[in-house]
DNA sequence: ATACCATTTGCAATTTAGTGTCAACCAGAC
DNA sequence: GTCTGGTTGACACTAAATTGCAAATGGTAT
């Protein structure tokens, strides 16, 4: 990510922490931005190392929850992949995702041709529909090559 | 899911192992009825529950690996949920997910409009798709009630 | 600048989820 | 019935995430 979308994505929260009157600490500022640093999803325990390069006494703890925070007021995204660890996602705009079955890791997907999906509104009748994503499972090009 | 229904699935069962050369144990009969009896998506652990009530000594550790075989063999799938903990769905046609970021629940959708989405041949390009699940995000009828 | 207070942080302990090892066992084939 | 390789159960272990509480800190009012 640039610098000046990140600076930008800083001054987001900076807006959103005002409005919900929750503080804007150091950590959490450090956290979001290690998160933006780090492009492809990351565990939590990935942006832990990448933090405590700026704040080396921060505690495990703190990132977890900080990282619940974020998610919380809509700044970043948690999603849901292969393999135990929770994983984070510093972009908030619509996009999907290919998922190899194999190795489990995950690319985005920025396609705007299928960004028009309607949702069918027999099963989504009493659901309140915000956003959604489509996941395409296989095999990635280094997994194809193996048997 | 109906009797019927059921019987049919372990007869897959059956076939599917006698196909790979896989002995088929009335821990993997059980395994399978319990989950395919659980129609929600459940942990691996809420699997094991059920489990005991018909062999009560069966082993955790069991559970665990029986539902990584029936992954592999292609009986049932595994997926990637709001939490922690890993969960399994017997049902393995293509199907959606409604998915409430409020209290993290899951719903299938069976939309076959759906069902014919083409993946970009750009971002693709070196991945071979297998298939495509599209995950709705938003708020379920409870939670909508709820502030 | 200073003081205040609710929120947040750091630490330690705990719970939960999943894995590794190995002897005993069993389903399927002969 | 016997054989054999895959499977199971028990236990210990690692990893991931959560909780409770005292101390520290950001934001606001003074």
């Amino acid at each position: 990510m640039q610098p000046d979308e990140l600076a930008k994505r800083i001054q987001e929260l900076a807006l959103v922490c005002r409005k919900a009157g929750r503080p804007l600490t150091v950590q959490r500022r450090a956290v979001l931005e290690a998160l933006l640093t780090l492009d492809n999803h990351p565990t939590a325990d990935e942006v832990l190392e990448l933090v405590r390069q700026r704040i080396p006494n921060i505690s495990r703890t703190t990132v977890y929850r900080v990282l619940d925070t974020l998610v919380a007021l809509g700044v970043i995204r948690r999603i849901h992949h292969p393999g135990s660890a929770a994983r984070f996602d510093g972009k908030v705009a619509r996009h999907h995702h290919l998922i190899c079955t194999s190795c489990g890791k995950v690319w985005d997907v920025d396609a705007p041709e299928l960004d028009c999906i309607t949702p069918p509104g027999e099963a989504t009748r009493d659901f309140e529909v915000h956003d959604f994503s489509v996941h395409f499972s296989g095999l990635c090009s280094e997994c194809r090559k193996r048997p």
